[in-house]
DNA sequence: ATGGTTGGCTTCCAA
């Protein structure tokens, strides 16, 4: 089963570069993430078309989330446990006997902010749910845009980045906490090397200079992670016109 | 060099 999850900075510019994508990708789910849709505009017969089922949780200007896949879906949740939050940033479901949780995590602004202090709260209601749905749900793979480089490798320029938001030790700490309870970055299963981003800049040329971060992850549970082959970033479609400003992740498990 | 670009229903906010 291939798994994808892409941040698509609005599905209204971007459905012709998805349906585009799965022609050649062939993924058989894929997160996506930033549909910028009210549920009412969302372009269900586009999708179905192409072959997928699809659920979503979107709501006006900002955020939203989908799941497509061609398998069925079902035990579908869109909010967090115990986090009083109007903004569409989940969505889990299960799709052959596999949990699949797509995360659209808070962007935090800058360091202090409020909207720095609602990501790390959100984080950590976050990890209760994840831990409490690993005890249920061996196979789970938590995938999306965390808005989070773990460590350094990840990061074209440490030096410049260091303490800012995207990287900062307390985000990186309530990442580590979440996946403390057995899960694994899919993409350090293959690939040890700095220099692998999935988001850059729409600015200053970042993505031709490749000034990214690798803020968009798979993470698996022990279960799958044994039995993952393969997780790649697919740099291609930023390279198409007006391009979303992260790229898809994809793994074969 | 405190810049630069994109998306939204916008005369600024979020990323």
């Amino acid at each position: 089963m291939i798994i994808a999850t892409w941040n698509v900075n609005s599905l209204r510019v971007r459905l012709e570069h998805l349906l585009n994508w799965l022609l050649t990708a062939k993924p058989d789910v894929v997160a996506l993430q930033e549909t910028k849709l009210i549920d009412a505009d969302f372009p269900v017969a586009e999708i179905t078309a192409a072959g997928y089922q699809v659920v979503f949780s979107g709501q006006k200007t900002y955020n939203g989330v989908a799941l497509l896949s061609r398998f069925p879906i079902s035990d579908v949740v869109t909010t967090v446990p115990n986090l009083e939050d109007p903004q569409r940033r989940i969505l889990a479901a299960t799709i052959n006997n596999v949990r699949i949780i797509n995360l659209y995590v808070p962007n935090g602004s800058s360091v202090g902010s409020d909207k720095y202090i609602y990501k790390l709260d959100w984080l950590e209601k976050l990890t209760a749910f994840i831990q409490q749905q690993l005890t249920q749900h061996p196979q789970l793979v938590v995938l999306g845009d965390f808005n989070i480089a773990p460590e350094d490798r990840d990061v074209h320029d440490p030096k410049a980045w260091e303490g800012n938001v995207l990287v900062s030790e307390q985000e990186r700490s309530a990442l580590n906490t979440l996946m403390a309870h057995g899960l694994q970055d899919a993409f350090r299963l293959f690939e040890p090397a700095a220099g692998h981003y999935s988001w850059w800049d729409y600015r200053a040329a970042a993505f031709r200079r490749n000034m990214g971060l690798r803020i968009d992850h798979i993470l698996l549970s022990t279960a799958l992670a044994v039995q993952c082959k393969e997780c790649i970033i697919d740099k291609t479609p930023r390279g198409w016109e007006r391009p979303s400003d992260h790229v898809p992740v994809m793994v074969k498990i």
